[in-house]
DNA sequence: GCAACCGCTGGAAGCGTTTCCGACTACGCA
DNA sequence: TGCGTAGTCGGAAACGCTTCCAGCGGTTGC
């Protein structure tokens, strides 16, 4: 910055006022630095931007299961909007329950960040007031969280959205293949889209006989087990609801082997509308993942801007009707 | 730090050389300067810390089409290993050719690491220059690039297992789906694919009519339509060979909706062992692509320890023979 | 027995910014 | 004409750490 400073004739301290926008300076030498500065090609030293008192100007992603596209898609969009912000985004990605841990444990204490965006995934409250104590903002997006701004769907509606086409089909035996996280066992992932299963066939005065419901950690090979499963009962549903789509493609897998038609011997219905899910014809309920990072970005933005931020946000799902559901054959 | 210092009895020197772990720090004198660290919570700033030190700790990693499973896994594998090497990742998501224009026109990242893993895409020889100029160290992976550390898979290798599977099963009209990125129109993207299809046809003695090669831009529905406009032949192909698995599953379900049956009406082989290829029964020749992001991380610690590196790193590929693909029926 | 040496430690000079505080200029007003 | 004031600008002190260099006592080599 000193060569800044010389080549525009000033002192580095109206430099740095200049190069970072103070006020109370000329138009004039304003303009002089940063033609300087520019032709110098200088870049400010974040490090020492920061040390002497500025802000980090990055922003902590915690990520699990990155190479999935429900989270990829997620920060995809959270990482456009945050670099139009000027921000960086520093990843972190947290496979499992140590990792997390970890996390939690160090980087706050690191000051490495002005604020964290935890993507998909609910956090302890624990976690959350060891952030609020650094001092650093913090956002949810994809994973219904409560007590801070946080953007999500609700996966009660979602569920319901689904079954209820079911339901509407004329199914009356309807099974669920419920998700849960393999790095989070015991934690009660996506309750909203069972309850939703359970209040729609309530609703309809249909039965829940709990063999209909499988409960399997995510994945599509999951799924694939999990409809063999269903259809080893005595009496398999003549519909299933998949907690996700990529476990109802695996569902499909198994009913494509065992030679059923799908949907006219089994519907299926997923959550997601993964783009898998159009290639498959799968029918589903979709949910803007793009849009819920990109809406997460914008409230921290607004967050860090001073703005007091909304409390958070639900981002409507729909019913998406492709070729694997239809009315019962009999 | 003083107060650490203090509380141990020692010098700010002393102090900082036994907090990381320096040698010629007697092991009395370290233990008790870290007893003093814990007592008082203390954590090192980080921002003086690379003042002082001159590095970062942070790598940039670049990447386009985030939401693809390719790049993020690629990315999965790379953060796991630099974190455990104790770097940051600082994402850098280049999703069009603007995006790409602008990282390497103003170098957001420079300053602010000490390293470059560019992910999955070509350099152009223009923006390597300009990489040059943030003087440090540049890996990539999972895209051939030259002149630059880099792992990554034959791709003229991959696209020979997968023709000359077709051609071992008896196929002699054989079509290709050939994908090009549609953020860089025009630019050659896995040449070696395509070389590979024409050099495997014509070692067998294969015609390789000009119609049999339909040209389409990255994705699943592309993929359906390329397959749309092979069946509209007179005498359409009784394999396909396509560049990559979600343009493989495209097709797929054209044939699905045409009503031909596969692998009997048609054969199809993809590139990649996307995790959903396993769900739809897609032969295929696998990458590993995780892999791929470990090895890639892996030579950078090496190269910032002060390592010379290798050159580059050809990871192999191998066919995966699952139900898209049989001899053909004639 | 003396010098060279070695392992350990402390003092202090940076590292590149921001920002407080004081100074200087040019003006408006009495 | 003299003085207060607003608008700018420069000097210099942090910010919290790393590391060079020198000093210290004690050991080794000849």
């Amino acid at each position: 910055m000193a060569d800044v400073a010389r080549r525009a004739g000033v002192s580095m301290a109206t430099a740095s006022r200049a190069l970072s926008d103070h006020p109370h300076v000329a138009a004039g030498t304003r303009a002089r630095v940063l033609a300087a500065a520019e032709q110098l090609s200088y870049v400010i030293s974040p490090e020492a931007s920061r040390l002497a008192g500025g802000v980090t100007g990055r922003v902590a992603v915690v990520v699990p299961h990155i190479s999935r596209w429900f989270f990829a898609t997620l920060l995809d969009g959270l990482e456009q909007v945050l670099r139009e912000g000027g921000l960086d985004v520093l990843l972190y990605h947290v496979g499992d329950a140590a990792d997390r841990r970890d996390f939690f444990q160090r980087l706050p204490a690191r000051r490495k960040v002005d604020a964290v965006v935890v993507l998909g995934m609910p956090v302890h409250d624990a976690e959350r007031d060891r952030l609020e104590l650094m001092g650093v903002h913090i956002v949810a997006a994809g994973g219904q969280v409560e007590n801070y701004p946080y953007v999500s769907i609700d996966d009660a509606a979602a569920g319901r959205q689904a079954v209820d086409h079911l339901i509407f089909l004329g199914h009356r035996r309807i099974g669920m293949i419920a998700a849960i996280d393999p790095a989070e066992p015991g934690w009660p992932v996506l309750p909203g889209r069972t309850l939703a299963y359970r209040a729609a066939l309530a609703d309809a005065g249909l039965p829940a006989g709990p063999e209909l419901v499988v409960t399997v950690p995510w994945g599509g090979l999951s799924g694939a087990d999990a409809m063999a499963r269903l259809l080893s009962l005595r009496e398999p549903p003549t519909a299933v609801y998949a907690h996700s789509d990529e476990v109802a493609l695996g569902a499909m897998r198994t009913l494509r082997r065992a030679g059923l038609r799908i949907p006219e011997d089994m519907s299926v219905v997923g959550i997601d509308d993964h783009p898998m899910a159009e290639l498959a014809d799968l029918t589903t309920v979709a949910q803007p993942v793009l849009e819920q990072g990109v809406l997460a970005g914008r409230m921290l933005l607004e967050l860090l801007a001073g703005g007091s931020g909304t409390d958070g946000a639900t981002v409507p799902t729909r019913l998406v009707v492709r070729g694997s559901t239809a009315p019962p054959r009999r």
